[in-house]
DNA sequence: TTTTAGCACTTGAGCTATTTGAGTGCTAAG
DNA sequence: CTTAGCACTCAAATAGCTCAAGTGCTAAAA
């Protein structure tokens, strides 16, 4: 992708463009030279400010709604917004503060951080948020248990080493014997219990079915059901908050796309695939950036958090093109601190 | 509550109000004389429908928009149509097709059924639909496990005696012995299992505290921690289907609205309330009928479905008041009988 | 050369008729 | 009891008008 020639702007026509910015996110109507004659730190004339715009549309930064009308930021405009002409407000301090309240609680899993976390987000903004759990590379299977619950039921357990706990009921044949049940716990200790995920998902597809055979007429049901824990295990990974705040800043839009949306945010794989590339900043994505279509009227402000040796989650916001990106990258900045914290601390009660 | 007294109507006036609610349940558009001279199976003029339109109204069935519109259904006219003028579809072949090859699968676990029967059940209608798992009176506590995961980490679980399995990780004091645990696993199965589980939920406020003290210093989080996985299973019964169907029958309904809406879908407690009265017929609830002012523009039809031994579940669709209703009343009818099937065909493999 | 005042022009939003069509109630004749 | 006919009503669509906010351009002022 080529990237776009910059026109160099006066510093007249940044200030300009700052405050044609600022006023549109606030009040959602375009917005012409004389309103503007009041909102600018420098004065000129009105009629100043309309030739510095028609430099500003040429330049492809604003454009106009219809001949007669005040200007709008274009996406060019909003980019270079973000990039050059956002100022770092500080975050309102009983933001922070509710976000320590909320994270202060004491949590059973991290999923349960990670989830509350999103909801967290999407009140504080009154968009979207999506959140993604920290991902350890080399997350190993640290123990597996089958524990018999009567009735040919079963329990199978996965303990990981980084504390996830992922479980399954199953049935098994009438047939089947306690001691050979006993038998596979210790194959699948002996095999893969210490292994990374990743080896321990190769080994199920390659040496364990043959040796498990020795025990279970047909291993696929159980083998099957591994995978599914593990895959379960993963999709917990991501979460959505105020899917509702969607209605509020999608007015006017038809109902068969937001039910398209809804279902993009339900498809982990998918949704996750758009978010943040993986570089340690806040990033702001506006329109056709986010390069999924029925995304192309919003904006995306993601950041990663970073929890040492335990890998890294992310977090974005999902909100309309014209959001007060000044807050949204103050906050989403702080909460990425607030929640890193959080978890470390967690993982250290852990550990000790 | 007073029963409204029920004007008796002539044959030619429940045919038209029969055509009336049809032909408006079709278009949504309020229905006219003329119009209807065209959908009745008898030949009248346009000015004896007229008569008897104002007759119908007269008696509270149907209403004008204003002065010079057609008529519209009452609530009350609704009433009276499907209390005595819808007619039996028959259900579509290829629906209950549909039904059977959706529940035909295999599936490990009840509640999956049932929760797969909400969304199929909203696919069916394009509205909303809810499900209810089969409630057994007397389920009892059949088993305890706490399982040690290592890392002060232990997962509690707690079979009942319908096969339902609840579970829940959590942290102990690192200064508990394994001995200590073991204990208390011994103590719950001499006392608990094999009550029913209101008599488990006495206990454990009532003696069991006391016991328990010998072996914990503070036994109040893991008496919290059995509440708490009892009422997790207990908050799993209810399903709802299609939530975002929602949006395509609510056209012009303030975001807020929908947001309570969703709201008192995910308090299940609230909405189960609303639902079925317990006897063993489809039953339709119109508007104000459903005692609660958010439903008021809708209208509910519920049934139950009976698992023998196993109890009884429920489900319901929720939609607009200007719905078919014969078509709905036959669909949830088919559907509670394929559901039956399908659980009691499920319960009969699981204890053979 | 840059800024500004002034002015003609454009446009959507809001308001007020006006028309049209679907529908009603009523009356009087069949 | 039914129906044709008619005067009447009302929402929805259409057209015309005004108003406010905005623009671009020109020529004078700085």
């Amino acid at each position: 992708m080529l990237k776009e020639v910059i026109k160099t702007l006066t510093d007249r026509q940044k200030l300009i463009l700052q405050a044609i910015v600022r006023e549109y996110t606030d009040t959602g109507a375009a917005v012409g030279s004389k309103a503007l004659t009041n909102r600018l730190p420098i004065h000129v004339s009105s009629a100043t400010i309309r030739n510095e715009m028609a430099a500003l549309e040429e330049a492809g930064y604003v454009q106009k709604e219809h001949t007669s009308s005040g200007r709008v930021p274009s996406l060019a405009g909003y980019r270079y917004y973000v990039d050059h002409l956002v100022n770092d407000d500080p975050v309102a301090n009983n933001d922070i503060a509710l976000i320590q309240s909320e994270l202060g609680g004491s949590f059973s899993k991290i999923d349960e951080i990670v989830e509350e976390s999103a909801n967290l987000l999407s009140k504080l903004t009154s968009y979207t948020a999506f959140t993604l759990r920290p991902e350890q590379a080399d997350v190993q299977l640290s123990g597996f248990r089958l524990v018999p619950l009567g009735n040919h039921q079963v329990m199978a357990i996965l303990v990981m080493d980084n504390g996830d706990v992922a479980n399954q009921t199953f049935s098994i044949p009438r047939s089947m014997e306690s001691d050979q049940l006993e038998s596979v716990v210790r194959l699948i200790n002996d095999q893969l219990v210490g292994l990374p995920l990743p080896e321990v998902m190769l080994k199920l597809n390659t040496e364990i079915p043959a040796q498990i055979k020795q025990y279970m007429q047909t291993p696929d049901g159980f083998l099957g059901l591994f995978n599914q824990v593990l895959d379960q295990a993963a999709a917990e990974r991501f979460f959505v908050g105020g899917r509702l705040n969607l209605l509020n800043f999608s007015v006017n839009r038809d109902p068969q796309d937001l039910k398209s949306l809804y279902q993009l945010f339900d498809t982990s794989d998918d949704i996750a695939s758009v978010l943040s590339p993986p570089d340690n900043q806040v990033r702001v994505k506006i329109g056709d950036e986010i390069r999924n279509d029925l995304l192309k009227d919003y904006s995306l402000v993601t950041a990663t958090y970073d929890v040492g040796q335990h890998g890294r989650g992310m977090i974005a916001v999902l909100g309309p093109t014209r959001m007060p990106y000044s807050r949204m990258i103050g906050l989403v900045g702080a909460f990425r601190h607030e929640l890193a914290a959080k978890l470390l601390d967690y993982y250290r009660h852990l550990d000790e």
